[in-house]
RNA sequence: GGGCCCAUAGCUUAGGCUGGCUGGAGCACCCGGCUGAUAACCGGGAGGUCGUCGGUUCAAAUCCGACUGGGCCCA
């Protein structure tokens, strides 16, 4: 044997490809040239929803932020200006204060006071960038480009300042306020939370669900009398004021088994009640108004209108009694109806929700702790009329997870509710991707948007820029320079805009004159992440790119978004700027595990993207995304990665390599401008890409990644399984040069138009293809495939011809189900096959050209066509047949004469002698000397196609065909014709 | 209790807006082919009451209604 020869490289695995890539982008500073590409191009405004770095990322972000890159690939490719590239980070609120009280073992406010606000800040500081270099690294594995040198951070002094100005802004517009109202409210956290924080954070809970009887006058014949109220939450009953009816519902007087009259709704009887209620008297809703009961318990007190009966219309009959408990302190109706009747307020809770000694009995515990105390409080007394518990969705705090209260608290408003209409208005301009978001979950969101509670009884955040003086003069400060002007002094140097630095500022009223404190309170984190546009650019105090008249073009997020970044973007833009925030908002969907369970911490299925990325590669994660349905839930895990990148990505990769591998050996350049080819299968293939040019376009136009990577896998699959197979031979042969050019053209300007359609889905297989076919791979800085244009379409494609190929397609099928149940192996010619038919198929307009790559496709010498006649013409037992009942029938013969046959038999045996030059290790290119041992049918096969073989394994010099015995050192087959054996060698090179 | 979304083969999905030949693919499965794409490639087969029921229509996976199941959001 000669010595091995080396082999061809193997085709690359795609991670390799990515290292590769990522080296090159990393050498010659790619990615920054993008950033700033196009200055001068018309811009494409952007904003990346920040990250709060202080957790890993999961597998969930890797899906939001591989989707959110496509637009800014593809709007860079057609010449935008990305406006802003800019990476951000979240750095303030709840979910960093959080992480350092967990680190401490904090449970209080107390603890962090007695640790120290500044040492507490500071570490906040620090935290929130724990996790940015796992947060980069997933970014670059993914290959989402932003800036992350520069990016901007929520707490960094002027973007502090823009949101400032924003603040102070809406002061002026009248649309910040102080009031007293009832709120969630979290009692570890010790503070207000807003409706769209508290919209993240609702969770399945058992509660006491209970019956009490309130004790009224007896009825005119002395029988005792109670109302009856339903409760969820005992622990408000000490609070209680007022009881609340609804004047047009029919209340019962029901006799109870101890002969007493109960109260209640005729709605809400039956739930109450086993049997039909023997009822002693009906009374209409205002009957019930203004009768008085005697007070549970005796801890508010007496007071004016308090414990009566009071009507109102939002009290109904499809839950509860009918008849509702109100406490005016702990819900924002019983607010609203406490205030409307003038009873004052009863809060014994301090303000982590713990009872104060205003209720002796219940000093000192938890309001969820005080429920088994009070329910056996009632119980004794007898005023516990039906017991239970209830499992129902209950709000708790999103990041901590105690569950919530609504109390009345003092509380900064931003007054959203006098702005809705515009909130709806702004949003009819936005392009929801999907669209069912703009009326369905955002919209219908907006519809009832409530005032936005801002202010946070926390450390770690903006701190609100208003001071107050003694007599309640309010002076909001919308700048750095503002505030030094009214201190009368220059701010520190470094000035640090957080609480510790600004509690300590105290300037004159400019009112009155007396002493102002800073109000006490930090801002909600979402009011800083809302601020990004301008913000980032330090806007109005710097000048930079932010246009207030535009909006963003465009934003991509996840669905847990829709009332946290696209709710605070959109208020805030409506109440500054009167316009939307974005153009276009792309929400991605939930991730579901293998069993179609949701993703989440919680669940503990939630998986680290970044070992996936490692070992799949961005490109593999990526595809697998536009394969899903990624705006509903999502079913994305290793394995479908694994398959939805094989299919596509590998097919491709190893389309390349076929060319790679025949253009170095024809030393044929790239071609990088369209051919104008004369071949009908490059002419398909050339239609093809035009259609995919146009339909690509279209798609990455209205933001869907799905379609546009649908059609790109269907055109792989085409390139792949029609037009490389069929063309095949062409690539190889002498027979008729300019073909074999015309095939390195048409495929090699594919592959260079498809790394351009790729480049904003795949973009590191893309930027590998492109490099390849640049002709000098990765050796010029300046060339990449994202700094490149936008393939155009020349045409939306030929539809006849398109159409003509896909029905000559159809007939291999059928040709080859034939040869399959006529049991005659692909190598073995057929004389012919015949179709019956009237209606000659449209692709024999094509030319000759179509009947021949049938032919050649089904290993047919004739394609026939003949007018339907006597089906007896076709004997089963030497032709088999397809009718498709439809106008037409197609027969194959069952075997073929001997002259075909020994040309099967000779294929079968180059196939063989293939194999046998493929194991001594020779490259395609090699000569070989070859000498045969062959018998029979075999040897006579081999004579009569003796030239054939010789061209096609490369023979050099004589080839031997001997009928002795072979040698033991030569390879041997056994055949059902007889023996093939044969001793090959390398020819060296005179 | 209200709103929104989803349901196509064992799995992932195309088609649905604009009703019309036999509902396309891929993976897995069975059978086979090819061998100058080999850490490959290609074909054939089997597998579908297009969630259920009803309506509109000459014709429904597609349009309408109800229901069932799943998911998300809100109360």
């Amino acid at each position: 044997m000669t010595p091995a020869a080396p082999t061809p490289p193997p085709a690359q695995h795609w991670v390799e490809i990515q290292h590769r890539v990522e080296k090159f982008w990393q050498d010659a500073d790619v990615v920054s040239r993008a950033l700033v590409l196009h200055p001068d191009g018309p811009p494409f405004r952007f904003a990346e929803g920040p990250p709060t770095a202080n957790g890993r990322p999961h597998i969930g972000h890797a899906l939001t932020r591989a989707l959110k890159d496509v637009p800014l690939r593809y709007r860079r490719m057609r010449g935008y200006r990305i406006l802003s590239p800019m990476a951000g980070w979240d750095c303030h609120g709840l979910p960093v204060e959080l992480e350092v009280e967990k680190r401490h073992g904090f449970r209080l406010k107390r603890d962090i006071e007695a640790y120290g606000v500044d040492r507490f800040c500071e570490e906040c500081r620090t935290s929130v960038f724990e996790y940015v270099a796992i947060w980069r690294d997933m970014s670059r594995r993914i290959g989402l480009w932003l800036d992350y040198d520069r990016p901007y951070r929520t707490m960094d002094a002027p973007y502090i300042e823009s949101v400032w100005w924003s603040l102070k802004t809406l002061w002026d517009r009248g649309l910040i306020a102080k009031g007293f109202y009832t709120l969630p409210y979290c009692p570890r956290c010790e503070t207000p939370l807003s409706s769209h924080e508290v919209a993240q954070g609702y969770q399945e809970l058992t509660d006491p669900s209970i019956v009490v009887r309130l004790d009224v006058p007896p009825s005119e014949d002395g029988t005792p009398r109670h109302l009856l109220i339903w409760t969820t939450t005992p622990w408000t009953l000490p609070a209680n004021l007022l009881v609340a009816a609804r004047a047009d519902l029919t209340y019962l007087g029901i006799k109870g088994p101890d002969g007493h009259e109960y109260l209640l709704a005729e709605g809400a009887a039956g739930r109450y009640l086993s049997g039909p209620p023997e009822v002693l008297h009906r009374y209409a809703g205002t009957d019930l108004a203004g009768l008085a009961y005697a007070p549970l318990f005796p801890f508010a007190g007496r007071g004016d209108g308090r414990y009566r009966v009071v009507l109102d219309d939002f009290v109904g009959e499809a839950e509860g009694t009918g008849l509702v408990h109100i406490a005016p302190s702990y819900g924002p109706d019983d607010q609203r109806i406490g205030e409307r009747e003038h009873v004052g307020f009863f809060d014994p809770l301090d303000s982590h929700g713990v009872f104060t000694d205003q209720v002796p009995p219940l000093a000192g515990k938890g309001f969820k702790g005080a429920d088994p105390v009070l329910l056996e409080q009632l119980r004794t007394a007898g005023a516990l009329f039906q017991e239970g518990r209830i499992r129902h969705t209950y709000p708790t705090c999103w990041r901590c997870a105690t569950p919530l209260l609504y109390r009345a608290v003092d509380s900064w408003f931003v007054r959203t509710s006098q702005f809705r209409e515009a909130l709806v208005r702004n949003n009819e301009q936005v392009r929801w991707i999907p669209s069912h978001m703009q009326h369905g979950r955002f919209g219908n969101f907006l519809d009832e948007a409530k005032d936005w509670a801002l202010s946070r009884n926390r450390y770690w955040g903006t701190p609100l820029p208003i001071w107050k003086c003694p007599a309640g003069h309010f002076t909001p400060i919308g700048s750095f320079a503002e505030l030094a002007t009214r201190l009368g002094a220059p701010l520190p140097p470094n000035f640090d805009p957080h609480r510790v630095q600004v509690d300590g500022l105290h300037f004159p009223c400019p009112t009155c004159g007396a002493r102002t404190d800073r109000e006490p309170y930090t801002i909600d984190g979402w009011y800083d992440s809302g601020s990004a546009p301008y913000a980032q650019y330090h806007y109005p105090f710097e000048p930079g790119p932010f246009d207030p008249g535009e909006p963003l073009d465009y934003i991509g997020e996840g669905l847990d978004q829709t009332r946290g970044w696209f709710y605070t973007l959109h208020v805030l833009a409506s109440a500054l700027f009167d316009r939307p925030a974005y153009r276009a908002c792309l929400v991605s969907g939930l991730l579901l595990d293998d069993s179609g369970v949701k993703m989440s911490k919680s669940r503990g299925n939630v998986y680290d993207p970044i070992p996936v990325l490692q070992e799949l590669g961005g490109d593999a994660l990526r595809w697998a995304f536009y394969m899903s349905d990624y705006t509903e839930s999502a079913r994305v895990t290793p394995r479908t990665i694994q398959l939805a990148a094989q299919r596509t990505l590998g097919t491709l990769l190893h389309v390349y390599e076929f060319y790679r591998a025949n253009a170095e050996a024809d030393g044929l350049r790239p071609v990088t401008e369209r051919p104008t080819p004369h071949a009908l299968l490059d002419r398909w293939l050339l239609s093809r890409l035009d259609g995919l040019v146009q339909t690509t376009t279209e798609a990455l136009e209205l933001y869907d990644s799905h379609a546009a990577a649908v059609a790109l896998t269907a055109f792989v699959d085409d390139l792949s399984t029609w037009y490389l197979r069929r063309s095949r031979p062409r690539f190889w042969s002498d027979e008729n040069p300019a073909d074999r050019r015309a095939a390195h053209a048409t495929l090699s300007y594919t592959l260079w138009t498809l790394a351009h359609l790729l480049a904003p889905l795949a973009p590191f297989l893309a930027e590998h293809l492109f490099q390849e076919l640049s002709g000098t791979p990765f050796a010029d800085p300046h060339r990449s495939v994202h700094f490149g244009a936008w393939p155009v379409a020349g045409s939306a494609g030929n539809v006849e011809l398109d159409q003509a190929m896909a029905e000559l397609r159809g007939w291999a099928e059928v040709g080859r189900e034939l040869r399959q149940r006529a049991g005659v192996k692909s190598r073995f010619p057929l004389t012919v096959m015949v179709v019956e038919t009237d209606r000659p198929p449209a692709f024999l307009g094509l030319g000759p050209e179509a009947r021949s790559l049938l032919q050649d496709e089904l290993n047919i010498r004739e394609l026939r066509l003949e007018p339907t006649g006597d089906p007896g013409r076709f004997p089963e037992a030497d032709w088999v047949s397809r009718d498709d009942g439809k106008g037409w029938r197609a027969h194959l013969p069952r075997s073929a004469p001997p002259e075909l046959y020994r040309e099967g038999l000779f294929r079968e045996a180059m196939r063989r002698l293939q194999q046998a030059r493929k194991d001594a290790h020779l490259a395609f290119t090699d000569h070989i000397r070859l000498k045969l041992w062959a018998t029979g049918e075999v040897a006579l096969a081999l004579r009569d196609h003796r030239s054939r073989l010789e061209r096609e394994l490369m023979v050099e010099g004589n080839l031997e065909i001997s009928d002795a015995d072979p040698p033991a050192s030569a390879v041997r087959w056994d055949l059902d014709e007889g023996f093939l054996a044969a001793a090959l060698e390398r020819a060296v090179k005179a």
